[in-house]
DNA sequence: CTCCATACGTCGCGTCGCTATATATAGCGA
DNA sequence: TCGCTATATATAGCGACGCGACGTATGGAG
């Protein structure tokens, strides 16, 4: 699937995939992908830039370590971060259902 | 709501809203307005522009009238437009289905 | 006569996801 | 030994597009 329509919804993702501990940039990306059964592989070019954005906003905070000779850079909830991801939930909850009534066909969900 | 986040989303809305007959750029947006309770209220600068995007591609044909000594452009469904419209839903309901697996929280829809 | 709703339009800004590219290591198969 | 792939991170520049701000014009209510 296409993740261009992604505006403005990333960042909850991102700080949904750190919810169950730390991870790096890389498992990020993975965990999203393994979670929606592939349908969410975001690139590369996405991810980084994005969890540096998170890290400025003080909602995720990351620190070096070294793995079996690869760097890492291991990212984990802040407080204002958990309290984000709470808000980008009921933001997406009210959004989606504003865009499904708006959409119309299927009600509300795929029942179907 | 905030609207910001329709990225790629609001074609989908428009030929919705002009689904069950041709309406002109300020109802299609009552129209918006209105099946969402107020809560898809979308500026004018970005209805507009739209709606001559859409032109465009074909998926939407206007004509020019006068009511009421206003000017008014009333746009209806191209058969592309129908198409269009049927592709959008499937493509919405693929992407809120996978954003709401992967933003988990409360599973889908909001039953709560 | 003023104000608001109706009705259309456009310019420019800002945001942000994506493509392309670069660097570096580990491991596997040829 | 020589690629090739996966792992792991990074950034510059592009392109798309919704939105704010503004401009124009009419009709009706107060």
């Amino acid at each position: 699937m296409r993740a261009e329509a992604l505006k403005g919804h990333l960042d909850g993702l991102l700080l949904a995939a750190l919810e169950d501990g730390p991870r790096h940039g890389y498992a990020v990306k993975e965990a999203l992908r393994d979670t929606t059964d592939g349908r969410l592989d975001l690139p590369t070019g996405t991810v980084y830039p994005a969890l540096h954005r998170l890290e400025q906003a003080g909602l995720i905070s990351g620190s070096w370590s070294v793995v079996g000779g690869r760097r890492r850079r291991t990212y984990e909830l802040t407080e204002d971060g958990r309290r984000s991801l709470a808000g980008a939930r009921d933001h997406w909850q009210e959004f989606a259902t504003a865009i499904s009534t708006a959409l119309g066909g299927t009600p509300w969900p795929a029942t179907s």
